[in-house]
DNA sequence: TTCTAATTGCAGACCACAAAGGGCT
DNA sequence: AGAGCCCTTTGTGGTCTGCAATTAG
């Protein structure tokens, strides 16, 4: 009777194993499609929401039907939520009321819970790569064991000019840029076709582009590889020193890959200061003015590391295209959420952008984290096969012979034999 | 505050053996 | 060119082990 012990009691742990995955893993994502309308849930919302699509006069427009409405114009989805004017901004008002002076653009800002929309952000997942308040915080990482695991660290307020150089910018462009933050998080789980089909921006433009979220990226896949290295490590700095200030965390070390944090210098070239722009950009730390033209939250960045133990398994078939952006990586782990910082092309019509978040969240919501079995005979062999310490020991006589005489006594009573499950 | 011991968490090793795959006749 | 044989390599899962990180005293 063993095998069918192992085989029936194997069954359960392995779904609830990777329920428990997807749950940690992806309770944000099941938020969007719950956003999203897919699944329509959250009733008491939905009253307001009609009053959002009402107020907004059905103009077309793409507002998120979740999102609270902006408190300026009435007619787009807040993204931010400003303190000093107790209101919340979608992102062009929140670019043209903030850069209007010195005084305007020292407003310290959070961005707006990902889950809810409805409330200020309180708190960064690194492994969901969301900003959430502190209810849906609650919500979320109370939901199973693994959801409790993640690490989360509080949001820095953002100040100072979130847009770049370019004052008042449309709110199409705005709004790309808030997208893009989302878009960020499908290059780790892209085949390579589709992550280039959303990077392969215009390498010309990006080389002078300052107005990429403050973040350029020349087109060279080598030198981003070098600025996720360094973002994985120096993110780690960087929580690492707020649990210090705020959890009493001691640091961790930047891996054992020896990635050296590039120092940057007087004499730091642009490069250097574009990877530090972004690095600061993940790190919702503020720029100093002189240096650069703006500070932002990178509220939904995607340097984030995950345990082994959210992850579980790689599959064989994706370690190839995740080692491409992932090579600090651990092996064994998938590492979803750090992807690379990536940029949607701003060109994008609003149809083709929203298209290509429907095929992201379609993929993000198709993730497989389960180990991929390429030879289920062979597991089928290891289940059945006699351990000793959990090391597989020979089969003696006595074995063979039981598993004979179990396999023809099976035979006999079902007269069918045995089907394999795979 | 510093040091030491205990605890916890994690990655990797280990095992046997059927199947796969390559080389050769 | 295809078949058959031989040998090497691969992959599979549960448990243990060593190391590093963390916590407690």
């Amino acid at each position: 009777m063993p095998r069918v012990t192992s085989l029936i009691l194997s069954s359960p742990l392995v779904f609830f194993l990777q329920v428990s995955l997807i749950l940690a893993t992806n309770a944000h994502s099941l938020s969007y499609i719950a956003k999203d309308s897919i699944i329509e849930i959250g009733i008491g919302r939905e009253r307001e929401e009609v009053m959002l699509k009402e107020e907004s006069g059905g103009s077309g427009g793409v507002v998120n039907n979740w999102a609270r409405v902006c408190d300026t114009c009435r007619a787009a989805a807040c993204t931010v939520y400003c303190r000093a004017d107790s209101a919340y901004l979608c992102a062009g008002c929140d670019a043209r009321v903030h850069a209007a002076n010195r005084v305007a653009s020292r407003h310290e800002r959070v961005r707006v819970c990902e889950a809810c929309e409805r409330a200020p952000a309180a708190l960064l997942c690194k492994a969901d790569a969301a900003s959430l308040c502190t209810a849906c915080d609650a919500d979320i990482h109370s939901a199973n064991p693994l959801a409790r695991r993640h690490q989360r660290v509080p949001i820095l307020p953002i100040s100072g000019y979130l847009y770049g150089t370019q004052v008042g910018p449309a709110a199409g462009e705005t709004e790309d840029q808030f997208m893009t933050q989302e878009g960020e998080e499908t290059i780790g789980e892209e085949d390579e076709d589709e992550a280039a089909s959303w990077l392969l921006l215009n390498p010309a433009k990006n080389s002078n582009n300052q107005n990429n979220n403050g973040f350029l990226f020349g087109g060279e896949v080598d030198e981003y590889l070098d600025i996720v290295e360094y973002n994985s490590c120096a993110e780690n700095q960087y929580s690492d020193q707020y649990n210090q200030q705020h959890y009493s965390v001691p640091p961790k070390s930047c891996g054992g890959d020896s990635v050296v944090p590039i120092q940057y210098g007087e004499g730091k070239d642009h490069q250097q200061q574009q990877q530090q722009q972004y690095h600061n950009f993940q790190l919702g730390l503020e720029y100093e003015p002189a240096k650069a033209a703006y500070s932002y939250d990178g509220s939904v960045s995607q340097g984030v590391s995950m345990s082994s133990m959210d992850v579980g398994v790689v599959p064989e078939s994706a370690m190839s295209e995740i080692s491409i952006s992932h090579q600090s990586a651990s092996r064994g782990t998938i590492d979803l959420f750090s992807s690379p910082p990536i940029q949607m092309p701003s060109q994008l019509s609003p149809m083709e952008r929203e298209a290509r978040v429907l095929r992201y969240r379609e993929k993000k919501k198709a993730r497989k984290f389960e180990k991929t079995i390429r030879y289920a005979s062979r597991k089928a062999y290891a289940e059945t096969r006699p351990r000793i310490k959990g090391r597989f020991a020979k089969r003696t006589d006595v074995d063979v012979e039981v598993d004979q005489m179990f396999s023809s006594t099976l035979m006999a009573e079902t007269a069918y034999g045995i089907v394999p499950s795979f």
